[in-house]
DNA sequence: ACTTGATTAGTACCTGGTTCTAAGAAGAGG
DNA sequence: CCTCTTCTTAGAACCAGGTACTAATCAAGT
Protein backbone atom coordinates (compact mmCIF):
# COMPACT_ATOMS: atom_id res chain seq x y z
CA UNK A 1 0.00 0.00 0.00
CA UNK A 2 2.07 3.18 -1.31
CA UNK A 3 0.83 6.03 0.59
CA UNK A 4 -0.01 9.52 -1.16
CA UNK A 5 2.81 12.03 -1.13
CA UNK A 6 2.18 14.87 1.45
CA UNK A 7 0.84 17.36 -0.56
CA UNK A 8 -1.77 15.34 -2.56
CA UNK A 9 -3.05 13.70 1.14
CA UNK A 10 -3.53 17.53 2.16
CA UNK A 11 -5.52 18.24 -0.66
CA UNK A 12 -7.79 15.47 -0.24
CA UNK A 13 -8.07 16.30 3.56
CA UNK A 14 -9.42 20.21 2.89
CA UNK A 15 -12.17 18.36 0.40
CA UNK A 16 -12.48 15.77 2.62
CA UNK A 17 -13.90 18.43 5.46
CA UNK A 18 -14.70 21.10 3.17
CA UNK A 19 -17.52 18.47 1.86
CA UNK A 20 -18.37 16.78 5.23
CA UNK A 21 -17.65 19.16 8.21
CA UNK A 22 -19.02 16.60 10.52
CA UNK A 23 -16.11 13.93 9.96
CA UNK A 24 -13.47 13.32 13.25
CA UNK A 25 -10.01 12.78 12.68
CA UNK A 26 -10.78 9.33 13.68
CA UNK A 27 -12.75 8.66 10.07
CA UNK A 28 -10.06 10.66 8.34
CA UNK A 29 -7.22 8.18 9.20
CA UNK A 30 -8.94 5.27 7.96
CA UNK A 31 -9.94 7.23 4.99
CA UNK A 32 -6.27 8.31 4.46
CA UNK A 33 -4.91 5.72 5.81
CA UNK A 34 -2.56 7.42 8.20
CA UNK A 35 -1.74 7.31 11.78
CA UNK A 36 -3.83 9.82 13.58
CA UNK A 37 -1.24 12.11 14.80
CA UNK A 38 -0.56 12.36 10.94
CA UNK A 39 -4.08 13.79 10.17
CA UNK A 40 -3.66 16.42 13.54
CA UNK A 41 -0.15 17.56 12.38
CA UNK A 42 -2.01 17.84 8.65
CA UNK A 43 -4.84 20.35 10.26
CA UNK A 44 -2.52 22.53 12.21
CA UNK A 45 -0.55 22.79 8.84
CA UNK A 46 -3.48 23.72 7.11
CA UNK A 47 -5.02 26.11 9.84
CA UNK A 48 -8.63 24.05 9.59
CA UNK A 49 -9.58 23.78 13.49
CA UNK A 50 -11.07 20.83 14.81
CA UNK A 51 -14.37 19.21 14.83
CA UNK A 52 -15.97 20.98 17.59
CA UNK A 53 -14.47 24.35 16.41
CA UNK A 54 -15.92 23.57 13.15
CA UNK A 55 -19.80 23.35 14.32
CA UNK A 56 -19.41 25.59 16.43
CA UNK A 57 -18.58 28.32 13.91
CA UNK A 58 -21.27 27.30 11.59
CA UNK A 59 -23.77 27.27 14.32
CA UNK A 60 -22.76 30.85 15.20
CA UNK A 61 -22.30 31.77 11.24
CA UNK A 62 -26.25 30.73 10.98
CA UNK A 63 -27.21 32.26 14.48
CA UNK A 64 -25.82 35.38 13.44
CA UNK A 65 -27.78 35.59 10.17
CA UNK A 66 -31.30 35.06 11.45
CA UNK A 67 -30.27 37.59 14.09
CA UNK A 68 -30.09 39.99 11.34
CA UNK A 69 -32.73 39.00 9.59
CA UNK A 70 -35.69 41.45 11.15
CA UNK A 71 -33.24 44.17 9.62
CA UNK A 72 -34.22 43.98 6.21
CA UNK A 73 -38.05 45.98 6.16
CA UNK A 74 -36.64 47.37 3.20
CA UNK A 75 -35.53 45.02 0.59
CA UNK A 76 -32.53 47.32 -1.22
CA UNK A 77 -30.68 49.75 0.44
CA UNK A 78 -32.17 53.26 0.29
CA UNK A 79 -29.99 56.10 -0.29
CA UNK A 80 -32.35 58.75 -0.77
CA UNK A 81 -35.96 59.37 0.03
CA UNK A 82 -37.90 62.64 0.47
CA UNK A 83 -41.04 61.50 2.02
CA UNK A 84 -43.83 61.82 -0.06
CA UNK A 85 -42.12 62.70 -3.26
CA UNK A 86 -39.59 60.30 -4.55
CA UNK A 87 -37.09 57.84 -3.30
CA UNK A 88 -34.11 55.76 -4.46
CA UNK A 89 -32.80 52.06 -3.61
CA UNK A 90 -30.23 50.23 -4.87
CA UNK A 91 -30.45 46.30 -5.13
CA UNK A 92 -27.20 44.56 -5.83
CA UNK A 93 -28.66 40.50 -7.73
CA UNK A 94 -26.34 37.62 -5.57
CA UNK A 95 -26.79 33.95 -5.67
CA UNK A 96 -29.94 33.71 -3.51
CA UNK A 97 -31.79 35.89 -5.88
CA UNK A 98 -31.66 33.97 -9.40
CA UNK A 99 -32.49 30.90 -10.61
CA UNK A 100 -29.72 28.06 -9.91
CA UNK A 101 -30.04 27.39 -13.42
CA UNK A 102 -30.67 30.04 -15.73
CA UNK A 103 -28.77 33.00 -13.13
CA UNK A 104 -31.85 35.01 -14.12
CA UNK A 105 -33.66 36.91 -11.51
CA UNK A 106 -36.32 35.43 -9.71
CA UNK A 107 -38.97 38.70 -10.47
CA UNK A 108 -40.35 38.26 -7.09
CA UNK A 109 -37.32 39.71 -5.53
CA UNK A 110 -37.60 42.99 -7.99
CA UNK A 111 -40.95 43.47 -6.52
CA UNK A 112 -40.21 43.35 -3.61
CA UNK A 113 -37.34 46.41 -3.73
CA UNK A 114 -40.08 48.71 -5.60
CA UNK A 115 -43.03 47.17 -3.12
CA UNK A 116 -40.41 47.94 -0.24
CA UNK A 117 -39.65 51.93 -1.92
CA UNK A 118 -43.20 52.58 -2.61
CA UNK A 119 -43.88 51.88 1.03
CA UNK A 120 -41.27 53.56 2.67
CA UNK A 121 -41.48 56.75 0.28
CA UNK A 122 -45.08 57.10 1.87
CA UNK A 123 -44.70 59.31 5.15
CA UNK A 124 -46.59 57.53 7.12
CA UNK A 125 -47.40 55.30 10.19
CA UNK A 126 -49.08 52.28 8.37
CA UNK A 127 -48.61 52.27 4.55
CA UNK A 128 -49.82 48.87 2.77
CA UNK A 129 -50.13 48.58 -0.73
CA UNK A 130 -53.01 48.02 -2.69
CA UNK A 131 -52.78 47.16 -5.88
CA UNK A 132 -49.95 46.94 -8.22
CA UNK A 133 -49.73 47.03 -11.81
CA UNK A 134 -45.99 45.91 -13.09
CA UNK A 135 -44.33 44.60 -15.82
CA UNK A 136 -40.82 43.21 -15.95
CA UNK A 137 -38.99 44.71 -18.65
CA UNK A 138 -35.83 42.77 -19.23
CA UNK A 139 -34.66 40.04 -17.11
CA UNK A 140 -31.92 40.66 -14.26
CA UNK A 141 -29.03 38.93 -14.25
CA UNK A 142 -27.21 37.60 -11.41
CA UNK A 143 -24.20 40.77 -10.31
CA UNK A 144 -26.26 43.46 -11.72
CA UNK A 145 -27.49 46.41 -9.67
CA UNK A 146 -30.86 47.33 -9.85
CA UNK A 147 -31.73 50.96 -9.04
CA UNK A 148 -35.40 51.44 -8.66
CA UNK A 149 -36.48 55.01 -8.34
CA UNK A 150 -40.18 56.05 -6.74
CA UNK A 151 -42.02 58.66 -7.65
CA UNK A 152 -45.30 59.58 -5.89
CA UNK A 153 -47.67 60.87 -8.48
CA UNK A 154 -51.01 61.91 -6.01
CA UNK A 155 -51.86 61.64 -2.64
CA UNK A 156 -55.85 61.52 -3.14
CA UNK A 157 -57.73 62.93 0.16
CA UNK A 158 -60.68 61.65 1.72
CA UNK A 159 -59.69 57.61 1.18
CA UNK A 160 -55.84 58.12 1.88
CA UNK A 161 -54.56 56.34 -1.11
CA UNK A 162 -51.70 57.38 -2.63
CA UNK A 163 -49.97 56.41 -6.45
CA UNK A 164 -46.83 55.31 -6.24
CA UNK A 165 -45.01 55.14 -9.76
CA UNK A 166 -41.51 53.24 -9.59
CA UNK A 167 -38.87 52.06 -12.71
CA UNK A 168 -35.86 50.24 -11.24
CA UNK A 169 -32.86 50.25 -13.84
CA UNK A 170 -29.44 48.78 -14.46
CA UNK A 171 -27.31 51.40 -15.62
CA UNK A 172 -29.31 53.33 -18.41
CA UNK A 173 -31.79 50.24 -19.18
CA UNK A 174 -35.52 49.97 -17.49
CA UNK A 175 -35.72 46.65 -16.47
CA UNK A 176 -39.01 46.92 -14.07
CA UNK A 177 -41.64 49.20 -13.64
CA UNK A 178 -44.71 49.01 -11.40
CA UNK A 179 -47.49 51.43 -10.59
CA UNK A 180 -49.06 50.94 -7.06
CA UNK A 181 -51.88 52.29 -4.94
CA UNK A 182 -50.80 52.69 -1.64
CA UNK A 183 -52.81 53.14 1.76
CA UNK A 184 -52.45 55.07 4.41
CA UNK A 185 -53.32 55.13 7.91
CA UNK A 186 -53.93 58.44 9.09
CA UNK A 187 -51.02 60.18 10.89
CA UNK A 188 -53.15 59.94 14.17
CA UNK A 189 -54.35 56.48 14.56
CA UNK A 190 -55.31 54.53 11.83
CA UNK A 191 -58.34 54.71 9.90
CA UNK A 192 -62.11 53.10 9.64
CA UNK A 193 -63.08 51.81 7.49
CA UNK A 194 -59.82 50.99 5.17
CA UNK A 195 -60.78 47.17 4.16
CA UNK A 196 -58.76 46.90 1.12
CA UNK A 197 -55.34 47.79 2.12
CA UNK A 198 -52.48 45.27 1.99
CA UNK A 199 -48.87 44.23 2.77
CA UNK A 200 -45.92 44.54 0.99
CA UNK B 1 -30.90 33.76 49.61
CA UNK B 2 -34.26 32.47 48.64
CA UNK B 3 -34.22 29.71 45.41
CA UNK B 4 -36.78 29.78 42.84
CA UNK B 5 -39.36 27.00 42.79
CA UNK B 6 -38.33 24.56 40.43
CA UNK B 7 -41.17 25.55 37.83
CA UNK B 8 -39.46 28.86 37.91
CA UNK B 9 -36.32 27.75 37.17
CA UNK B 10 -37.58 25.37 34.50
CA UNK B 11 -38.73 28.93 32.65
CA UNK B 12 -36.10 30.80 33.21
CA UNK B 13 -33.50 27.99 32.69
CA UNK B 14 -35.48 27.39 28.98
CA UNK B 15 -35.48 31.32 28.25
CA UNK B 16 -31.15 31.61 28.85
CA UNK B 17 -30.95 28.38 26.89
CA UNK B 18 -33.35 30.06 24.27
CA UNK B 19 -31.47 33.02 23.83
CA UNK B 20 -27.90 31.93 23.82
CA UNK B 21 -27.97 28.20 22.64
CA UNK B 22 -23.74 28.78 23.11
CA UNK B 23 -23.72 29.06 27.35
CA UNK B 24 -22.46 25.74 29.32
CA UNK B 25 -24.28 24.38 32.69
CA UNK B 26 -21.04 25.95 33.98
CA UNK B 27 -22.46 29.74 33.26
CA UNK B 28 -25.87 27.85 34.00
CA UNK B 29 -24.51 27.40 37.55
CA UNK B 30 -23.41 31.13 38.30
CA UNK B 31 -26.54 32.24 36.69
CA UNK B 32 -29.08 29.95 38.57
CA UNK B 33 -27.30 29.53 41.54
CA UNK B 34 -28.10 25.40 41.54
CA UNK B 35 -25.23 23.06 41.26
CA UNK B 36 -24.51 22.02 38.00
CA UNK B 37 -25.79 18.60 38.92
CA UNK B 38 -29.41 19.92 39.07
CA UNK B 39 -28.86 21.98 35.67
CA UNK B 40 -28.22 18.80 34.45
CA UNK B 41 -31.12 17.26 36.25
CA UNK B 42 -33.30 20.12 34.34
CA UNK B 43 -32.03 19.70 30.98
CA UNK B 44 -32.61 16.18 30.88
CA UNK B 45 -36.52 16.85 32.38
CA UNK B 46 -36.88 19.89 29.66
CA UNK B 47 -35.39 17.07 27.39
CA UNK B 48 -32.52 20.20 26.30
CA UNK B 49 -29.50 18.29 24.41
CA UNK B 50 -26.28 19.16 25.70
CA UNK B 51 -24.01 22.34 24.55
CA UNK B 52 -22.24 20.38 22.17
CA UNK B 53 -25.39 18.29 20.69
CA UNK B 54 -27.56 21.62 20.38
CA UNK B 55 -24.38 23.54 18.29
CA UNK B 56 -24.36 20.55 15.77
CA UNK B 57 -27.87 20.32 15.20
CA UNK B 58 -27.83 24.45 14.72
CA UNK B 59 -24.41 23.64 12.31
CA UNK B 60 -26.20 20.49 10.68
CA UNK B 61 -29.86 22.57 10.01
CA UNK B 62 -27.76 25.66 8.68
CA UNK B 63 -25.82 23.06 6.55
CA UNK B 64 -28.90 21.58 5.03
CA UNK B 65 -30.78 24.93 5.01
CA UNK B 66 -27.56 25.45 1.73
CA UNK B 67 -27.59 22.37 0.59
CA UNK B 68 -31.65 22.51 -0.37
CA UNK B 69 -31.83 26.21 -1.20
CA UNK B 70 -31.82 25.31 -4.92
CA UNK B 71 -35.25 23.14 -3.85
CA UNK B 72 -37.59 26.62 -2.39
CA UNK B 73 -37.54 27.59 -6.80
CA UNK B 74 -41.16 27.93 -5.36
CA UNK B 75 -42.24 29.69 -2.53
CA UNK B 76 -44.88 27.58 -0.77
CA UNK B 77 -45.64 23.95 -0.84
CA UNK B 78 -47.32 22.86 -3.93
CA UNK B 79 -50.02 20.58 -2.77
CA UNK B 80 -51.78 20.31 -6.56
CA UNK B 81 -50.24 20.58 -10.14
CA UNK B 82 -51.78 19.97 -13.35
CA UNK B 83 -49.49 21.14 -15.95
CA UNK B 84 -50.80 24.24 -18.21
CA UNK B 85 -54.01 23.76 -16.40
CA UNK B 86 -53.77 24.79 -12.88
CA UNK B 87 -52.25 24.27 -9.42
CA UNK B 88 -52.46 25.05 -5.71
CA UNK B 89 -50.02 25.95 -3.63
CA UNK B 90 -49.62 26.55 0.70
CA UNK B 91 -47.94 28.99 2.46
CA UNK B 92 -47.86 29.69 5.98
CA UNK B 93 -47.17 33.30 6.91
CA UNK B 94 -44.68 33.27 9.86
CA UNK B 95 -42.57 35.75 11.87
CA UNK B 96 -39.95 36.31 8.75
CA UNK B 97 -43.05 37.55 6.45
CA UNK B 98 -44.47 40.00 8.44
CA UNK B 99 -43.60 43.64 9.44
CA UNK B 100 -43.00 43.21 13.11
CA UNK B 101 -44.95 46.28 14.08
CA UNK B 102 -48.28 45.16 12.38
CA UNK B 103 -47.61 41.69 11.99
CA UNK B 104 -50.14 41.94 8.64
CA UNK B 105 -47.61 40.00 5.79
CA UNK B 106 -45.78 42.22 3.29
CA UNK B 107 -46.81 41.71 0.33
CA UNK B 108 -44.12 40.65 -1.55
CA UNK B 109 -44.39 37.20 0.04
CA UNK B 110 -47.95 36.54 -1.24
CA UNK B 111 -47.03 37.82 -4.45
CA UNK B 112 -43.95 35.31 -4.70
CA UNK B 113 -46.04 32.87 -3.65
CA UNK B 114 -48.55 33.75 -6.64
CA UNK B 115 -46.11 34.26 -8.95
CA UNK B 116 -43.77 31.25 -8.28
CA UNK B 117 -46.76 29.27 -8.72
CA UNK B 118 -48.34 30.40 -12.57
CA UNK B 119 -44.26 29.95 -13.34
CA UNK B 120 -44.64 26.37 -11.95
CA UNK B 121 -47.84 25.69 -13.45
CA UNK B 122 -46.27 25.90 -16.71
CA UNK B 123 -44.95 23.44 -18.72
CA UNK B 124 -41.64 24.68 -19.96
CA UNK B 125 -37.81 24.57 -19.46
CA UNK B 126 -38.12 28.23 -19.34
CA UNK B 127 -40.51 30.59 -18.22
CA UNK B 128 -40.75 34.21 -17.15
CA UNK B 129 -43.01 36.78 -15.85
CA UNK B 130 -43.86 39.20 -18.27
CA UNK B 131 -46.29 41.12 -16.31
CA UNK B 132 -48.49 40.97 -13.87
CA UNK B 133 -51.35 42.71 -12.18
CA UNK B 134 -52.18 42.30 -8.80
CA UNK B 135 -54.52 43.02 -6.06
CA UNK B 136 -54.13 42.90 -2.37
CA UNK B 137 -57.61 42.31 -1.10
CA UNK B 138 -57.37 41.93 2.49
CA UNK B 139 -54.16 42.04 4.63
CA UNK B 140 -52.64 38.50 6.03
CA UNK B 141 -51.72 37.96 9.36
CA UNK B 142 -48.97 36.19 11.23
CA UNK B 143 -49.82 32.70 11.57
CA UNK B 144 -52.47 32.88 8.64
CA UNK B 145 -52.06 29.50 6.02
CA UNK B 146 -52.63 31.44 2.14
CA UNK B 147 -53.90 28.82 -0.30
CA UNK B 148 -53.43 30.19 -3.56
CA UNK B 149 -54.92 28.81 -6.89
CA UNK B 150 -53.27 29.27 -10.31
CA UNK B 151 -55.70 28.64 -13.83
CA UNK B 152 -54.27 28.90 -16.95
CA UNK B 153 -56.26 30.72 -18.87
CA UNK B 154 -54.99 31.18 -22.63
CA UNK B 155 -51.95 29.49 -24.40
CA UNK B 156 -51.02 31.55 -27.32
CA UNK B 157 -49.18 30.42 -29.98
CA UNK B 158 -46.77 32.44 -31.63
CA UNK B 159 -45.04 34.12 -29.13
CA UNK B 160 -45.13 31.70 -26.23
CA UNK B 161 -46.78 33.94 -23.98
CA UNK B 162 -49.87 32.22 -21.27
CA UNK B 163 -52.06 34.00 -19.13
CA UNK B 164 -52.25 32.87 -15.72
CA UNK B 165 -54.48 33.81 -12.77
CA UNK B 166 -54.03 33.15 -9.71
CA UNK B 167 -56.35 33.62 -6.11
CA UNK B 168 -54.99 33.07 -2.85
CA UNK B 169 -57.31 32.84 -0.11
CA UNK B 170 -57.07 32.71 3.68
CA UNK B 171 -60.25 29.86 4.62
CA UNK B 172 -62.95 31.07 2.18
CA UNK B 173 -61.40 34.65 2.19
CA UNK B 174 -60.38 36.38 -1.10
CA UNK B 175 -56.61 37.95 -0.12
CA UNK B 176 -55.10 38.50 -3.63
CA UNK B 177 -55.43 38.08 -6.70
CA UNK B 178 -53.38 38.23 -9.85
CA UNK B 179 -53.21 38.47 -13.43
CA UNK B 180 -50.00 36.85 -15.18
CA UNK B 181 -48.25 36.80 -18.15
CA UNK B 182 -45.57 33.83 -18.65
CA UNK B 183 -42.93 34.10 -21.64
CA UNK B 184 -42.13 30.51 -21.83
CA UNK B 185 -39.50 29.24 -24.51
CA UNK B 186 -39.89 26.76 -27.23
CA UNK B 187 -39.68 23.14 -25.85
CA UNK B 188 -36.48 22.48 -27.66
CA UNK B 189 -34.33 25.27 -26.73
CA UNK B 190 -35.46 29.24 -26.44
CA UNK B 191 -36.21 31.58 -28.64
CA UNK B 192 -34.60 33.94 -30.83
CA UNK B 193 -36.18 37.41 -30.15
CA UNK B 194 -37.37 37.17 -26.81
CA UNK B 195 -37.09 40.06 -25.46
CA UNK B 196 -39.38 41.38 -22.80
CA UNK B 197 -39.33 38.00 -21.11
CA UNK B 198 -38.35 37.99 -17.14
CA UNK B 199 -37.84 36.40 -13.77
CA UNK B 200 -40.53 35.62 -11.43
C1' DA C 1 28.04 9.12 8.88
C1' DC C 2 25.07 12.77 9.85
C1' DT C 3 21.14 15.37 9.20
C1' DT C 4 16.54 16.37 7.88
C1' DG C 5 11.60 15.59 6.98
C1' DA C 6 7.75 12.68 7.56
C1' DT C 7 5.36 9.58 10.21
C1' DT C 8 3.88 7.14 14.18
C1' DA C 9 3.38 6.06 19.21
C1' DG C 10 2.30 7.34 23.59
C1' DT C 11 1.33 10.12 27.65
C1' DA C 12 -0.75 13.86 30.18
C1' DC C 13 -4.28 16.97 30.11
C1' DC C 14 -8.63 19.62 28.72
C1' DT C 15 -13.77 20.63 28.10
C1' DG C 16 -18.21 19.51 28.56
C1' DG C 17 -20.50 16.58 29.21
C1' DT C 18 -23.23 11.26 30.67
C1' DT C 19 -24.31 7.74 34.04
C1' DC C 20 -24.67 6.07 38.37
C1' DT C 21 -24.60 5.90 43.41
C1' DA C 22 -25.36 8.12 47.51
C1' DA C 23 -26.44 11.30 50.87
C1' DG C 24 -28.64 15.49 52.92
C1' DA C 25 -32.70 18.83 53.38
C1' DA C 26 -37.53 20.05 53.30
C1' DG C 27 -42.09 19.31 53.44
C1' DA C 28 -46.34 16.25 53.68
C1' DG C 29 -48.91 12.75 55.76
C1' DG C 30 -49.66 9.69 59.05
C1' DC D 1 -42.59 11.72 66.40
C1' DC D 2 -41.34 8.87 62.29
C1' DT D 3 -41.54 7.91 57.46
C1' DC D 4 -42.02 8.76 52.66
C1' DT D 5 -41.27 11.54 48.65
C1' DT D 6 -39.29 15.13 46.13
C1' DC D 7 -35.58 18.12 45.34
C1' DT D 8 -30.93 19.08 45.50
C1' DT D 9 -26.14 18.33 45.86
C1' DA D 10 -21.76 15.64 45.80
C1' DG D 11 -18.59 12.65 43.81
C1' DA D 12 -16.53 9.08 41.10
C1' DA D 13 -16.06 6.65 36.71
C1' DC D 14 -16.24 7.14 32.06
C1' DC D 15 -16.52 9.19 27.23
C1' DA D 16 -15.57 11.86 22.76
C1' DG D 17 -12.64 14.50 20.52
C1' DG D 18 -9.61 16.75 20.85
C1' DT D 19 -4.48 19.80 22.34
C1' DA D 20 0.36 19.78 23.62
C1' DC D 21 4.41 17.60 24.05
C1' DT D 22 8.10 14.00 23.91
C1' DA D 23 10.22 10.46 21.69
C1' DA D 24 11.14 6.77 18.47
C1' DT D 25 11.48 5.07 13.74
C1' DC D 26 12.37 5.19 8.80
C1' DA D 27 13.82 6.90 4.46
C1' DA D 28 16.33 9.83 1.87
C1' DG D 29 19.81 13.45 0.84
C1' DT D 30 24.23 15.02 0.92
Amino acid sequence: MVRLPKKERHQQLMKMIEDNPFITDQDLTRMLRVSIQTIRLDRMELGIPELRERLKLMAEQSYDQVRSLPLDEVIGDIIDLQLDRSGISIFEIRQEHVFSRTKIARGHHLFAQANSLAVAVIDDEIALTATADIRFVRQVKLGEKCIAKAYVRSISGERHKAKVEVFSYVGEELVFQGHFIIFRSKTESGGEGVEHEDSH
